[in-house]
DNA sequence: TCCCGCCCGAGATTCGAAAATATATTGACA
DNA sequence: TGTCAATATATTTTCGAATCTCGGGCGGGA
């Protein structure tokens, strides 16, 4: 019709889309009615789009059980944590060895977004600003571009992924008024374009670490709650 | 029948292990009919085990082109190399600092295998022995296993299975002769017992380095000879 | 009353054919 | 004879129904 994009494309991507930004809650069933009626497809391609997200590890499959979002857990989150630190910082030692001009102008201008884009829209309750959302993910995407492994990047995309869930999923937290996060893109910012390979490492450490710990403080206890949660009908948007 | 296993699970690996042992080289193309006959089932479960390969990257796709073995290439396998580097030395890193006896254990069990099997099956010529190649495989395994992070692990095993398809699609070098792979081993083992973090990813740096030189040395042209291979029928078994 | 096995409904899985798209072939015209 | 358009063929993509599996409810026996 319009173009070649396949079907099994278009619901591989509103799927994880939905669930990124908690569209779908983490521990939700999955079954084929309601995500047919959802995205208006048939389960061929919905067995697909979800396979592709189980290999993510966005979806969990349970043989003649159906699928459902991947639970979050304390646990999970630990580990998430370390291994982003870990990767990441990987990453930005190899885009500060490596990184060329072109590279710190597509950075500066990604900070540059990121600083005039209001974190909370001004709704009530206010809510993330989807604008400011995209425009995070995409300053720390321009961070680890600057590496010029492609694999290492992929990974590391991956890993940003994973923890969107969380972030999204306790996103009333309250406890973000006591943080500068403003304050930690610029240093990282500055830590980068100076090629100070030992701050820009503490600095992204430091950004990684305290929203993880700014969740596990502010809800601990409900971080195994939402197993159960209503299936995936056609409404919540 | 047997038991619960669904048809798309066994395509799913059927298909991975025929990638990672090379009866399907890379490049070459898997039309749904040949497929369908190889593994005696239909369109729809092919489609899903294909998605998942694709987003190990070991498959690719073209939209309404079909699917493909994902192609080798010179570029790739250095980026690959040095990812592995990275991420397999982090790896080993953890596992030497948080390793329990019950580790240790697993590792001296892994190398003696390994140690007692011997690399090339007596045949003529001869080719490279299937229970040699599982028992490499488990000891490096074993070895990443003491990382206590599940994400950084599994990160690793997958990199360690993308690189397989390059030992296996250029299996006959001959230039292994003038490398001492159990020795190699041998030094990974004592360092990591020892708990010479130092030492250790020396050993697993040259022994990775080692493999992609030689196959770098070896095969340099037909890094880009496999594309257009004869479709997956069903006779190669 | 409690426990075990059978039956039934809900849902996942698989299939084979219809629809859509790309590639190859043919034939007409310059 | 060469090129382009139109047609025919091959392959992928999508669908909806048929099949199979799991879990719960029901009834019979201890």
């Amino acid at each position: 019709m319009a173009r070649s994009e396949t079907r099994a494309e278009r619901v591989y991507a509103n799927l994880r889309g939905d669930i990124l930004t908690g569209r779908l809650l983490p521990g939700q069933r999955l079954p084929f009615a309601d995500l047919g009626a959802r995205y208006s497809t048939s389960v061929g391609v919905l067995r697909e789009a979800l396979s592709r997200l189980v290999e993510q590890g966005l979806v969990l499959s349970e043989p003649q059980l159906g699928f459902r979002v991947t639970p979050v857990s304390e646990e999970d989150l630990r580990d998430l944590t370390s291994t982003r630190i870990d990767i990441e910082t990987l990453c930005l030692r190899h885009a500060i060895a490596h990184g060329d001009l072109a590279w710190e102008s597509r950075l500066v201008a990604a900070y540059h977004t990121l600083d005039r884009t209001p974190e909370l829209a001004s709704t009530q309750p206010p809510t993330v600003n989807e604008d400011w959302a995209s425009a995070h993910a995409a300053f720390h995407a321009a961070v680890l571009e600057g590496c010029p492994s492609r694999r290492l990047r992929d990974i590391a995309a991956s890993l940003r992924d994973a923890s969107e869930i969380y972030r999204r999923w306790s996103r009333h937290l309250g406890s973000e008024d006591t943080r500068d996060i403003a304050g930690e893109h610029q240093a990282l910012r500055d830590a980068v374009l100076a090629r100070d390979v030992e701050k820009a490492e503490a600095a992204l450490t430091q950004h990684i670490s305290y929203t993880t710990q700014a969740l596990l403080l502010s809800a601990p206890d409900n971080l195994m709650t939402a197993h159960d949660a209503e299936p995936a009908g056609t409404s919540p948007a």
